[in-house]
DNA sequence: CATCTATGTTGACACATGTCGAATCAAAGC
DNA sequence: GCTTTGATTCGACATGTGTCAACATAGATG
């Protein structure tokens, strides 16, 4: 499935993880992007492009603990398979990460990320 | 060109001006997102989603006057149709404003969008 | 093991999107 | 007016994307 090719951005630590993570570049005001730094970022924005995987997003995000069940989500006017796949789209950008506990798998949003995509936007 | 269902979300003053702007929705962290918040902010983000629109962005962003002419930008691997495309959509996305004077084309970052989007992603 | 429930994967399809060359428009200068 | 230069629009094409039904997998429980 790892049709993305490969970037070695952060460490490659454990391997099965996402493919890329946020903290990359410096806010969008400072300087022109580079085409490498454009590639790298845009993944993110393209991942909460879509109305769904944002609400799907969201919905991590605001729930209580900082995760949620799969179930506890999927309430998004879509089929069941296509929330599967935007999950995967959004843990591939490096947004989500996912656990199987017992018979749930919970999505927790990747701690760094807001706060890094966050700094993208701030001119300040 | 403006296939975009209409969205009536911020005044729609000047009658000739992007299609949305951005102060509409909480932190994504606050509570889960409506269809509809969803619909508005997706098409913020998906206007970033795509490398080369995310370097002209930056590009317009970080130039100088705050403004940029076409011809200053247009250097980012594509044709010049292309760019004029890409730009298109920024502008549709309410990302971006154009003017022209004379012989060139302005683009520039519309105001509130940055601290607007910044603000969705700070939980704080 | 059989079965049920919760997620993920596959295959197919319609539609959107990025790209370019050619044509067009807009302003300036001859 | 014609020509030149900057920028947008048009037409076409290949590729990407969102969606679903059908199938597959993972645990739990009988």
């Amino acid at each position: 499935m790892s049709n993305i090719k490969a970037l070695p951005l952060l460490e490659p630590e454990t391997g099965s993880g996402p493919e890329s993570v946020a903290p990359c570049c410096p806010p969008l005001t400072e300087r022109p992007f580079t085409a490498e730094e454009a590639e790298r970022t845009a993944r993110m924005f393209k991942a909460l492009g879509d109305p769904v995987r944002l609400r799907l997003f969201s919905a991590v995000a605001s729930h209580a603990g900082g995760e949620a069940c799969v179930c506890d989500i999927s309430d998004v006017g879509v089929s069941q398979p296509t929330v599967s796949h935007h999950l995967k789209k959004l843990k591939e950008a490096g947004l989500l990460t996912s656990e199987r506990r017992g018979t749930w798998v919970y999505y927790r949003v990747e701690p760094s990320v807001l706060a890094s995509m966050g700094r993208l936007l701030t001119s300040e």
